[in-house]
Parts: C-alpha cells; structure tokens; sequence
DNA sequence: GTTAGCATGTAAGGAGTTACATGATTTT
DNA sequence: AAAATCATGTAACTCCTTACATGCTAAC
C-alpha cells in the first residue's frame, strides 16, 4: 500500500521523504491516517535498494545556495515505473479492503479502464457481502442486540448502501466513457493514462 | 481491540473460540471484517494465563451426550470483568480511530453516561480534524488534483459530513438521558450498566 | 464412506506504530 | 539565542493475517 503511494507520488514528481509525507497526508487523507516516518523512511531505503527509487543526483540546474546536505531527494527509476503498474493493475482481495481500494482509486488517471471497471466491481462486492451480513443480523437477532448494538449497525447499512450507490454511479460513468464529478456537466478533462 | 470484544462477549455468556467468532463477526460486522483464527486461539490462551478467562468446569448441569472432546468452552473471571471494565472506560487516542470507536461503542451499555460522552465528543473531534484536511486540500489544491482523486476527496468529506451528524444526534440524546433509535418514539429499553 | 462443516491450534511474517535520538534551518 | 519547524533515521513492538496442520462430528 506504501509503495504504491510513494511510488505514484514520485511519478508526479521527484520529492524528499517529509515533503512525500505530506503529499501522502493529502493524498490518503479520505480514508487513511498520517503515515508515520517510522514507516516511511524504512520503506523509501528498501525501495532504493530494490532499484525502484534512486537519489537524485546532486547535479542538477540550479544548485541550492543553502548546501541543504540534510536532504535526501529520490526520483523514480524505469523499474519503479513498471513496477508501479503492476501494482496498480493487479487486484488481489486486500485490493478491496479500505486502505487497498482508497490507495488504487487514488491513482486511477494512470489506470486504464477495464482495470478501473475490475477494481470498482470488486469493491461493490466487497461491501454488498458486508452489507447483507448487517442485513442479517438485523433481521435474524435485532431482538437479541442493545440499543447501541443495534445503532452501530443501522448506521454501517447506510454507510454501505451509500457507498454501494455511488460505485453504482462511478461504475456507469466508466461504462459511458465518461470522467467522474459533479452531474454530467463535467468538463474537468482527464489526465489520459501514462503510455511507457 | 480484540480482547475488549472477547471479554465482553464472554461477559454476555461462556461460549468456545468457534462461537465466539461467529458472534465477534456480527457484532464488529459494521466496521471490520471477520476475525481470524489464527487471531483468536492465541488471544484466547493469552487472556486465560491471565486469569482474565478460564475454561468452564465440565461439572455442568447437563453433560452433554456425546463427550465433544475437542471443545474448549471459556468463561469470564471477576478479575476478567473489572479488566474489561477498565478497557472500556480507558480513552487512548486508538479509541477514537474506526476499529477502536466502533468496539467501544458496541458495548456502550455497559458504559456509564459519562464514559459514553467523552468517547462520541472524542470521536467527533478525530472526524472534524479529518473532515478539515480534506477540506483544506479541497480547497487549496483542487486544481492540482486529477477527477479521481477530487471525487475520492469529495466523498470522504461527504462520508464525514454524515458522521459528524450522527455523532451530534448520539451526543444530543446522551445529554438528554435518552437512547438511540429511530426518531424520539423509540420504547426499546436500555440494558443498565453493570454494577459489580 | 465420503464430503461438508465444526473445532482447535501453530509458525511465519506483513504492515504498520510509538518512542526515541539527532541535527539543520528558519523565524521571532 | 531561543523556539519552531524542517528533516532523517533506528529499535522495539503491536496487532493482526495467511498458510498450514489436525481431528471430530453430522449429513448424504
């Protein structure tokens, strides 16, 4: 989940790690806490070693004035490019998780759409399972349950029919060529996905 | 997280690991997926040496029938009630994250009011800070953004929006020494709290 | 008698966190 | 010159999962 993130984020643009911790602060923030450093300078050293990041050589344009020698800017490699789409295409369960799916539908504009179409699908699975498993409970024990019980689950069926709703939405707009937003008005154009 | 929903299941009735998954399953079902068993035997044998559970004497009422050798039916210890009562009222910041909140608040019938308060007004404050970045990011880099991950974005703030919402009707019906349901015409009554 | 489901467990490891430790740079 | 914030890193640990291994019991 961390690579792939660090790694769709250094595909933007080349970054130090803190300045990569708020962009993944950002990035994440719909469905995931701050990641901590502790997590993400061990990862950015076993991407490096994997050759999928590099330190960007100092030689660049303009060299700061300030020698800055704190700072350590990584770029990403040909290998890391290739390996971020083979992240980003393959769909195993974690997938469908919230962390997994947040972090995929996060990069969605460098994915082509079958692989959205097979992500968004899965994911509607997903929570249709949870959301009969609620429905079920409800139905079978709602007598059984305390009236708080009772409240977490009524409140998770919603959040589950809302979100089935709006892949529902998401999916049609994929089938129709369209890009997601507000109505059909939309004119916001998307970034074609990246042709290595 | 799992032994505070361990103990409190057991704290309803003495059942073995199996059932007890089954019960867990439904009642984390709105916020978790099932728990593994590879999770819970351990956790299970953890909290026996701890005195926190013990394996139900087999000097029951009614033997059963056949001799169910392989089953493993544990109990709750008083040591295991006050451990549970302690987890329940203990408010770390893990409480307000979604396994930590969503636990708690399944057993906010064995909560006294104002252990209830503080952890709904603690779960509000987590969300609004949530509900706040992702405004900000709305709000300051919504033209950097690709219409994936404003979408994602958008719905986040939407999914918090409903949260806050809520959280302000639970808290609402707290201060006015009611229950949750639907409406103010609920007549389903609330289980006290323990008192040992 | 064999398949399905009940029931219990272990070993290895993944994916992160917290707490700690350090130092450079910028602002007041 | 003190305080804030930028910036990097390590060690220990938490909490859980997957994959594996085993055996009993009920149903067909």
């Amino acid at each position: 989940m961390l690579d792939l993130a660090i790694l769709g984020l250094l595909h933007e643009s080349a970054m130090h790690g803190y300045e990569l911790r708020k962009q993944l602060t950002a990035k994440l923030g719909a469905f995931r806490a701050a990641i901590s450093y502790g997590s993400l300078y061990p990862t950015l050293r076993r991407l490096q070693s994997g050759g999928l990041i590099t330190e960007e050589s100092s030689t660049t344009a303009v060299p700061p004035l300030t020698s800055r020698r704190g700072r350590v800017v990584y770029k990403i490699t040909a290998e890391g490019k290739e390996r971020f789409q083979e992240l980003l295409a393959h769909a195993g369960p974690e997938t469908f998780d919230d962390p997994g799916f947040g972090v995929h539908f996060a990069f969605f504009s460098r994915t082509d759409q079958a692989t959205r179409l097979r992500i968004l699908e899965g994911r509607r699975r997903r929570i249709e399972e949870r959301r009969e498993g609620l429905r079920n409970t409800l139905a079978r024990a709602a007598e059984r349950l305390d009236a708080y019980t009772l409240e977490l689950q009524r409140h998770g069926l919603d959040a589950c029919d809302r979100e089935v709703r709006w892949l529902d939405e998401l999916i049609a707009t994929e089938r129709s060529g369209g890009q997601p937003g507000r109505g059909t008005t939309t004119s916001t154009p998307l970034d074609p996905p990246e042709r290595p």
